[in-house]
DNA sequence: CTTGGTATCATTGTATACAATGATACCAAG
DNA sequence: CTTGGTATCATTGTATACAATGATACCAAG
């Protein structure tokens, strides 16, 4: 019974195509591919040591990602994301993380509020000191933990499949401890709303946090952060 | 250059494995394979007349659009989708089809508002006439041009994916003349707000189709319509 | 009858073979 | 030099072979 409804974060990470999946789509994400680049099954399957079987199974996935472009008979090509996808992914996270908070602010229970409490107290210490990479991994955690307090399978899904698309993009911007100090604040206030219950006033919190973040990439040439502009030649 | 961007709505039709995949995300969506069926490679491979390479491949991406369970080493289960998740679906789109109209308020063509009226059009003569799945085709129609209007590759992505969800159950609430008839109404006051550019109230508009829908939902089991509760053989 | 262990079988995971397709290099004709 | 065609090669698409894993049936011990 019921072996069916745990909802998987990404595929089977101990799997041959479990880690050729994660693999690729890191390179991805972190921009080693750079967007419009050809992936060759037998060049990725020599390089990671296995068959083209996996390669192949994990090139489709990231396919229904949206993350490559499959060409029948042809070839694999890089999409990545271009800096209007990432303007377009914080609006919608804006509203999305809205109705995350709204829906959290009825079902959360007092120990994931205790345990929200906690990432944003680490978080503090860890902005302080500048470990960015740790305030990076507790961002991750806190919004995480939101989308799974929310009770909602399906929010949980999308926010969390763009919360990761943007990854890159938030490495930088979380990377100055200005920022990272105020988005904590954001989330503590947010927390202190989920504590009263206060539905409306959290996901207004939420919605407002995502702006916020929105307002802060203007400072940024994210197309740079992606790697666009300059072209090497091919 | 820029052959990479084209999302395309879904795996390539042509191949065995696109045809593959979407034959088995049909009989998922629409019921025939039941929620927690175990999907064997062999039996599907040989049902379809083919190796259990393209299978194998098809379910992989089916478990990652969540629709199919994949427990390494012991076999691939129908997820499917449960009411919870239609009704949670309904909200998210109440938000992100307002977003939707809003964006396209400013970039709307008038050869693209010609488009939209036709489908109005015809819908409501095929309304009239009770051809319900012409109504539905063409709803699946005006949405899915609604989400290219929009600019936003993301947002049309995700929205399509939502959209294609719940196609069984609108399959259903759509089957009466009345509901269709008020959804094609709400349609084309959608498209009069388009016309005057007049964004706010375009996503007002848009979220309102969208909450009605939900209160139309309530008229009707879910579960049953899902397949949850009693078995019907065929 | 119940329990625990082993052999057997079904099924998935991965690698590889072969076919089909598309790209490229080369050559001949003008 | 340019154009068009063909042979060759690289690459993907699919099927299949074999290994690894998990499920099941059966049997012996108590």
């Amino acid at each position: 019974m019921g072996n069916y409804d745990v909802q998987k974060e990404v595929t089977d990470k101990y799997s041959l195509r479990g880690r050729v999946f994660n693999r690729i789509r890191e390179d991805i994400l972190s921009g080693k591919f750079k967007r419009g680049e050809e992936l060759k099954e037998t060049a990725i399957a020599s390089e990671l040591g296995v068959s083209r079987t996996p390669v192949r199974e994990a090139l489709r996935q990231l396919e229904l990602e949206g993350l490559v472009n499959i060409i029948p008979n042809k070839g694999a090509y890089v999409m990545g994301i271009t800096s209007k996808d990432v303007k377009d992914i914080y609006q919608i996270r804006s509203l999305l993380e809205g109705l995350c908070a709204r829906w959290a602010a009825s079902l959360v229970t007092d120990e994931q509020l205790d345990e929200l409490e906690e990432i944003i107290y680490l978080s503090e210490f860890h902005a302080e000191k500048e470990h960015f990479d740790q305030v990076l991994e507790l961002d991750n955690k806190f919004h995480e933990l939101m989308y799974n307090i929310s009770g909602s399978q399906i929010l949980e899904h999308v926010l969390s499949d763009f919360h990761h698309y943007v990854q890159r993009v938030r490495k930088i911007t979380m990377a100055t401890k200005s920022r990272a100090l105020k988005s904590n604040e954001e989330h503590k206030q947010i927390v202190e709303a989920l504590k009263l219950k206060d539905a409306d006033k959290a996901e207004a919190l939420a919605n407002q946090h995502m702006m916020n973040t929105i307002k802060n990439l203007s400072n940024y040439a994210i197309d740079d952060i992606l790697g666009q502009g300059s072209e090497s030649g091919n």
